[in-house]
DNA sequence: AGCACGCCGACT
DNA sequence: GTCGGCGTGCTC
């Protein structure tokens, strides 16, 4: 009986959103299981493919096309991976295939080429004139030449041949080398019948007696170096049969040259000590429980991390530990690296595509048991997991914002249920999201009260805008900010200056009072609209005039709020000429290793300031950092978004962790002008737990999460009626489906309307328990590609940005 | 996504 | 008459 392959292929749209069937040739029936590659003719073109399940039988009812090639030797997903991938795709609304390929190395995914070939019964004329004496030519260099119609018609009089090529874009780096084949007698008999003058073969004969028996290849270049002779003695001596000459598979190693000092386990405090100890339990049982370890800068989360690995490795299992790509800094890979050494694999966007492919196959064969990445990383083929680590769990950047729209969180949590082992989720400012369900029991909840060594807190200072704007001409500095960066700059002590940029211009406040123009409906800041010069509510579509007065206390400093780092240093250096300043930016860090080389620059107190937005906030850990300033630390509040406080909140806690070490003390300067804000105020007590409870009572009112799931929907055109009337016509396809509990927002214009020549409509769905929308949402995913006409859908299942 | 098929207007 | 524009439907 023939067997069938159910394959999924590469054409990412929903009509072929499910597996097509192929007949697996005898020839490869042996070597093909599901997880594998294949190159499978599909219409008239070859695609490659993803075998997803053998089968023996197959609904379709026409014949069987056969499967052309296998890629792989051995699969490339598992049985976990593959039915992941299909979760994803599920729970993401994504199409299968795009999920299959996240989940791999991008140079696995294939490239496709398209030629014409010159048939050997062919015009002589077409030879020289069309192909130039070539065989084979790309198609778009034969339409260059001739007309696509010319083309068919020559294929048609079998003149011509249009191939379609399917190409594998990942190569291993290869590498010479000798494998001994002779044994220690053999190498002697043939060095007695060396003539005299023989000498570099003798040579080489006395090394491959010392390594005869030896199954591992040596590789020529170690060969080279070990005995003096040349690459053409090697070459002859392998023509002659003295050992056997084979390729070896050489991985790129991005951290040579780097020196990795040894690091070992620090000794822990009670609180680190029983966290680890709770934890390995679970690991060792096998137990998929949660652990959401709150605790603060400082408390020794990496520690606690490191020590559960390496409690999981002893017991022969491996461990996986998701960390944000802004904290993967050579500082965090060392410590880990120095920790765990060659076991370690590591997963992040400074690696090239050949260095991630090779990293990426070390885990594969089960040659790196740790793995640390960023987002993708939770994809890592480790089998036999016994933890999954998540750091600063709150991070949006686990989030991916396109296809497949996955959180990394999630696909931790799936992961740890399908290999039963504990996750644990580090941050010091946890997510409402998570926060909540520790509060409920589904997590277990680790909190770290203590700093390792007691160190104290830094203490915050808030300094009111409104009443330096009284003071001074508009400038971004205050008069206590400016003095404490000055005796910095005496003590020769470093200072940390951040710019949020978050919320840029994008909204108006009162400079005076620091109210914020805010829907009477939704309780959300209003965005201001240049194009149509009004204020708008991107959650239900409110729409009011600019306000020329405030309309609080009616002053006229009323003005749209925002700043740029250059301006900012230009101002600084005005006002301080003798500092040396270190801007730090999306400008500045656009090339590659260069946000390494900024921070490399500071820590050698090559600076006295360094200037920069967020991305400053993580991971930077300096001893001479004695004062961290904020300059807009209010600038994220006015976003229209339910989380504006939360993000507020959690930057301001993470900055100030960047203040002072055991030796000197830390202090942080916070300039706003919402000095009274329980995110700020809340920051600035280092209290987490009561920003926790205040936050929950807003949103419970509010019916936002954690009480509330979400769903944003968007629908865009060209035509900005048409994208408006597709919004709405969707809102109508699911407002039957949905229970009266379920909320509904907008449908509104996006913030940002018209990108890319398209405008935008968005509606969000606020539910709580909706047995029929996971259908329906799917439903319209399909409806649409049907019924497309220039309209792009897209939907987004708890979106961390509603912008 | 491509590619074919089909139908319509604009030309050698 | 035919070339080439794009709307529609299919790919195991």
């Amino acid at each position: 009986m023939t067997q069938i392959a159910e394959v999924i292929v590469d054409v990412p749209t929903m009509q072929t959103n499910r597996p097509f069937d192929y007949a697996i040739p005898a020839s490869l029936t042996k070597q093909i299981s599901p997880g594998m590659r294949v190159v499978v003719p599909f219409g008239k073109r070859q695609l490659q493919g993803f075998v997803v399940a053998i089968t023996d039988q197959s609904s379709f009812e026409g014949t069987l096309k056969e499967i052309v090639a296998v890629v792989d030797l051995r699969p490339v997903l598992n049985h976990e991976l593959l039915q992941l991938s299909q979760w994803l795709a599920q729970s993401t609304f994504a199409f299968w295939i795009s999920c299959l390929q996240t989940m791999l190395p991008s140079v696995m995914k294939a490239s496709y080429e398209k030629t014409v070939r010159l048939e050997p019964t062919a015009d002589p004329k077409l030879a020289t004139e069309l192909f130039q004496g070539k065989q084979e030519i790309p198609f778009s260099e034969a339409t260059n030449l001739t007309s696509a119609h010319k083309l068919l018609q020559l294929q048609k009089e079998q003149q011509v041949e249009i191939v379609y090529h399917v190409n594998n874009r990942a190569h291993k780096k290869m590498l010479k080398g000798l494998l001994p084949t002779k044994s220690v007698a053999e190498c002697e008999a043939l060095k007695a019948n060396l003539t005299k003058s023989a000498k570099k073969q003798a040579l080489l004969l006395a090394y491959l007696t010392s390594v005869a028996g030896q199954t591992e290849a040596i590789a020529y270049q170690q060969v080279l170096a070990a005995v003096a002779v040349s690459r053409e003695t090697l070459r002859t001596a392998a023509k002659k049969g003295w050992f056997k000459e084979v390729a070896i598979e050489q991985y790129r190693d991005p951290y040579a040259g780097h020196t990795v000092e040894h690091t070992r386990p620090r000794v822990l405090t009670a609180e680190q000590a029983a966290a680890v100890t709770q934890i390995s339990q679970a690991v060792k049982e096998s137990q998929n429980e949660v652990y959401l370890v709150e605790g603060v800068t400082g408390s020794g989360k990496t520690e606690i991390y490191l020590q559960v690995i390496q409690d999981a490795l002893k017991l022969g299992k491996t461990a996986l530990m998701l960390v944000p790509e802004i904290a993967l800094t050579p500082q965090m890979v060392n410590r880990v690296k120095g920790r765990f050494g060659e076991r370690v694999a590591m997963l992040h966007s400074g690696l090239s595509t050949g260095e991630r492919y090779d990293e990426w196959r070390r885990i594969e064969r089960q040659e790196a048991q740790v793995v640390v990445g960023a987002r993708s990383a939770v994809f890592a083929p480790l089998s036999h997991l016994g933890v999954i680590i998540m750091d600063e769990e709150h991070e949006t950047s686990y989030k991916q914002d396109d296809m497949p729209r996955y959180n990394a969180r999630d696909v931790a949590l799936w992961r740890a249920k399908y290999h039963n082992c504990p996750v644990i989720l580090g941050s010091a400012t946890p997510s409402l999201e998570s926060r909540a369900r520790a509060q409920k029991g589904v997590y277990h909840l680790i909190r770290l009260k203590h700093r390792v060594n007691d160190r104290p807190m830094p203490e915050v200072t808030v300094v009111d805008m409104k009443n330096e704007l009284k003071k001074t001409t508009e400038g971004n500095f205050s008069e206590l900010m400016l003095t404490q960066i000055r005796q910095r700059l005496i003590r020769h002590e470093q200072s940390v200056l951040m710019l949020n940029r978050r919320g840029f211009s994008s909204f108006v406040m009162c400079r005076d009072c620091g109210f914020v123009l805010k829907c009477p409906n939704c309780d959300i800041s209003l965005t201001l609209h240049m194009d149509t010069h009004s204020m708008k509510c991107h959650y239900c579509g409110h729409e009011e005039a600019i306000p020329k007065v405030c309309a609080n206390c009616h002053s006229h400093k009323i003005r749209y709020y925002g700043t740029g780092t250059q301006k900012v240093e230009a101002e600084l250096k005005e006002l301080l000429p003798t500092a040396r300043i270190l801007r730090m930016d999306i400008d500045t860090t656009r090339r590659k290793g260069a946000h390494e080389k900024i921070l490399n620059q500071f820590g050698q107190h090559d600076a006295d300031i360094l200037l920069g937005t967020q991305m400053i906030a993580k991971g930077l850990d300096f001893p001479d950092v004695t004062l961290v300033g904020v300059l807009n630390a209010d600038t994220a509040l006015g976003l229209p978004d339910f989380r504006a406080s939360e993000r507020t909140f959690q930057l301001l806690t993470q900055v100030s962790g960047r203040a002072g070490r055991a030796d000197k003390k830390g202090e942080v300067v916070v300039q706003t002008y919402n000095p009274e804000h329980y995110a700020i105020q809340l920051a600035r007590h280092h209290d987490y737990e009561g920003f926790y409870k205040r936050e929950m009572t807003l949103r419970h009112q509010g019916n936002y999460p954690p009480y509330y799931f979400t769903i944003l929907l968007t629908a865009s055109h060209e035509e900005e009626n048409l994208a408006a009337k597709k919004i709405f016509q969707l809102m109508n396809q699911l407002k039957p489906v949905l229970s009266q509990k379920a909320i509904i927002l907008g449908p509104t214009p996006r913030a940002i309307a018209r990108v890319n020549r398209r405008y935008y409509y968005q509606m969000v769905i606020k539910y709580k328990n909706e047995p029929n929308l996971n259908a329906e949402l799917t439903k319209i995913m399909q409806d649409n590609q049907e019924t497309k006409k220039g309209i792009q859908i897209s939907i987004d299942r708890e979106p961390l940005s509603f912008i």
